[in-house]
DNA sequence: CTACTAGTGTGGACGTCGTCCACAAGCGCT
DNA sequence: AGCGCTTGTGGACGACGTCCACACTAGTAG
């Protein structure tokens, strides 16, 4: 990968926008959006910086772009997780086991790769969106409908009363979100491994049980 | 206020580090963390760009001093909205309704003050510092205080076990926070003020509960 | 009252960034 | 064979953070 074209095989790079993409990500992973820097990645991708301009109208749009990506590669780190769920049998401690799964690995993701849940969940983003297949995992998915079908789970479970069900997602959501920031760049930034999953298992408890 | 100094009164400034401070909240408050420009700021303070680095080795510095600055208004806030609140005489109650309050209104600050929000929470700080004088209210509190105080009372009450009260103001925060940074810059911008504080209400329900 | 020194603001410069405009080169069509 | 659209290039502009050398002011020491 990056290898870097001495001698460009073709003027028409053939796969640009993708290229872009791919090297935005990378610039993500190690310094979150901020590093996301247009010049760098034309740079990196071997390319003169305007010809970003062919396929983004805005550093605003490739970042955007980075984004999905970087979403999707959260909701398949987060499918991953789920898949070595085996099923108990009982309906409703599999339900509650999978919105914990969920959790965990939101809050791993953000530990493990800062600058991509950074990238992933700090850009703008409407809601209508939440969604796109841009932003779906390798499972076809969006973090966001992950965390739905969970929730889903839980009604049919019986453990969430279906009047109780609309909006819940924002709610879990939130919780973990919050912890994930507050453990990336907030007060609680200086928290070691044992601490942190400590808080993840307390707030996804308590999210469990309050929602 | 910002009244331009058309001829210097005096060669010495006198305030300067204070007065880039304070154009450095203006900043934040319309633009966020990204606005605090070190050239705008000593722009509008009518001084020159390197006068900043006789106060601050940074921009960086400069960011963290009104991130501080932020966070103190947070928590003046916070303290005005706790002021509204009657005891009921119902010890239990009334700590309910502290945390409750105290949840509401740094969702509310959120909205009502994005730019400051994020200037106030999202630039990196450590644990240790979060107890520090220059973040407090008018009260003499951090955010982060005050929230402890909220659940001390609750334990007093007896409304939390007292063996879960270490880590609970990190569980408390997580929620709020994730939802607020949720409307601000995530999936939720899109909602209107009404699934907003329905929303808040909920989020702040379940973890009163879940906790 | 004068001279030194430390502190504070100025001026100019450098390299990097996002973005714009004019141009050139390749590809697909007729 | 030639035309036109698409895509990449080159050079430029203004803004930013930061650095260095300088200038002025104030307080202190003689």
């Amino acid at each position: 990968m990056t290898a870097i074209p001495s001698s460009r095989e073709t003027y028409r790079h053939g796969g640009l926008r993708e290229a872009l993409i791919e090297v935005g990500v990378e610039l993500a992973r190690t310094g979150g959006p901020d590093a996301v820097v247009l010049r760098e990645t034309t740079r990196r991708t071997g390319v003169a910086p305007n010809a970003a301009y062919r396929h983004f109208a805005d550093r605003q749009e490739l970042l955007r772009a980075v984004s999905d990506r970087a979403q999707a590669l959260a909701a398949t780190r987060i499918e991953e997780r789920l898949r070595g769920l085996g099923g108990t049998g009982d309906a409703g401690e599999d339900a509650r086991a999978l919105i914990r799964a969920i959790g965990h690995a939101y809050v791993d993701f953000a530990r493990a790769e800062p600058g991509l849940f950074r990238a992933a969940f700090t850009v703008p983003r409407d809601l209508v969106t939440a969604g796109s297949r841009t932003k779906a995992g390798s499972g076809g998915r969006t973090p966001f409908q992950l965390l739905a079908r969970a929730l889903d789970a839980l009604v049919e479970a019986g453990l969430l009363p279906p009047e109780r069900r609309p909006g819940a997602e924002f709610c879990a959501w939130s919780a973990v979100h919050g912890l994930a920031m507050l453990v990336l760049e907030g007060p609680l930034h200086a928290l070691d491994e044992a601490a942190v999953v400590a808080a993840r298992d307390r707030v996804v408890e308590a999210i469990v049980r309050g929602l």
